[in-house]
DNA sequence: TAAGCAAATATTGTCAACAATAAGAATTTA
DNA sequence: TAAATTCTTATTGTTGACAATATTTGCTTA
């Protein structure tokens, strides 16, 4: 077949990988704000589509867990309770720890070199743009989502990148932080760095558990003031 | 609305979850066996429901990683390789051992007793049934379900029950036991047990990732064993 | 006025047909 | 004979209409 009308098959991506997309996206960024219920008439056409695929990207939104179908009410975007986060912060806790403690063992010296690199650039955004919290926050995950990767582990790798750090942006595109949270996160991100250039998986795992908890409990308080406002 | 025409009413259960059910089964069963290419039209007729409603069981299939869509080649059963395997058991030790952490933490008294009558019943059953593997690993799966649901978190147990634990009991269905093992994991369960009724988290998780470590170790020589022979 | 009922409306579940695309077979050409 | 090319067939993607089911509205009656 030649590749001539490439123009039309932009559509390389199925109408429901669009949708899905995009859906996405609007749930993470609030535009489809918590508890919002979907309507698929609506929806379908706000995006010009017809339900057959909305269908089937809500279905795959739903094992991302974004969005939550009622027994009998339609579905729902999710609701980030209190216990949710917490939960959501205990099984990163596990995951991210067990993803620290391989990727002490099998980062090669390469690998870490960059990971420092990227600690040093982030250095330097503290330095520069006091108050732009947003890519201090970008940059946390950042660092987390590379640890990841060097986990070598698909499944981890999955569970962590599809499925929490989206639900993490969606919390955080609430709460705001403490502005002396970044200084303390990145001496935290150093020392697990070290631990893992030294290839101590033990301490590695030790120190990332740490981190997480230790995020787990300011973000934890964030939560309580909003919820006293409410 | 009136409770008559029950009958027809049987349909509580929507068709595409009918047969999301029914595919779940057949695919851990191995009636469906791995890496078995899914024509919608054939199956379709098959379970006789049209295609829209299968589309969206196979996409849910999807997200439990039970079915695996390769971009333009439609989608297959998926194949438990001998690294996927590795890596579903290194995610398992880490929620597992979190898992009993908690459950060190949160269980009552009267559920660490049922726990603890659950392994005197699996006691019998080693006793009796030297042979009927089959039990013994429905036992096992059930001993760590319960830590799962003592854990209390809700995500904690969808991850291990939905989707890691379907692909254990699928990957049983192939490679079988040394008949010793049942008896030493027997004793681990009760060690776990025990350190979960002196309410000592950190011990509980030490011993639950031992156990599962020592687990894959077993079912790896038994995998090794199975790719010599082919 | 509130509780219950009935009709009207909105929403989800299902289907069958059509369109677009990929896989396979048959044919030609070097 | 092997590579390339077209034609054919299978398969997936998409749609609009219809059926089944919830939800709301407005009415009746106590």
């Amino acid at each position: 077949m030649k590749e001539a009308n490439r123009t039309l098959l932009s559509k390389r991506q199925t109408l429901s990988e669009k949708v899905f997309n995009e859906l996405k996206e609007a749930i993470i960024k609030g535009d489809l704000p918590q508890g919002c219920k979907i309507t698929e008439d609506e929806i379908a056409k706000q995006y010009g589509i017809s339900r057959g695929p909305l269908r089937e990207a809500i279905r795959e939104l739903e094992g991302l867990r974004l969005l939550d179908r009622k027994p009998r009410a339609g579905v729902r975007v999710v609701t980030l309770t209190h216990t949710m986060m917490e939960e959501i912060y205990t099984v990163r806790e596990a995951l991210e720890g067990m993803s620290a403690r391989l990727a002490a063992t099998r980062m090669s010296e390469s690998e870490i070199n960059e990971l420092q690199q990227l600690l040093i650039s982030h250095q330097n955004t503290i330095d520069q743009s006091q108050g732009k919290e947003y890519f201090q926050r970008e940059g946390d995950l950042d660092f987390h989502f590379r640890i990841a990767q060097a986990s070598n582990n698909q499944w981890l790798m999955d569970l962590l990148s599809s499925e929490l750090y989206q639900l993490l942006r969606m919390c955080r595109h609430r709460s705001s932080q403490t502005p002396e949270r970044p200084v303390r996160a990145l001496q935290e991100h150093q020392q697990i760095t070290e631990a893992i250039a030294n290839h101590d998986p033990e301490l590695a795992e030790l120190l990332m558990r740490r981190h997480i908890s230790g995020a787990w409990k300011i973000v934890k308080t964030l939560l309580e003031k909003e919820e006293d406002k409410a």
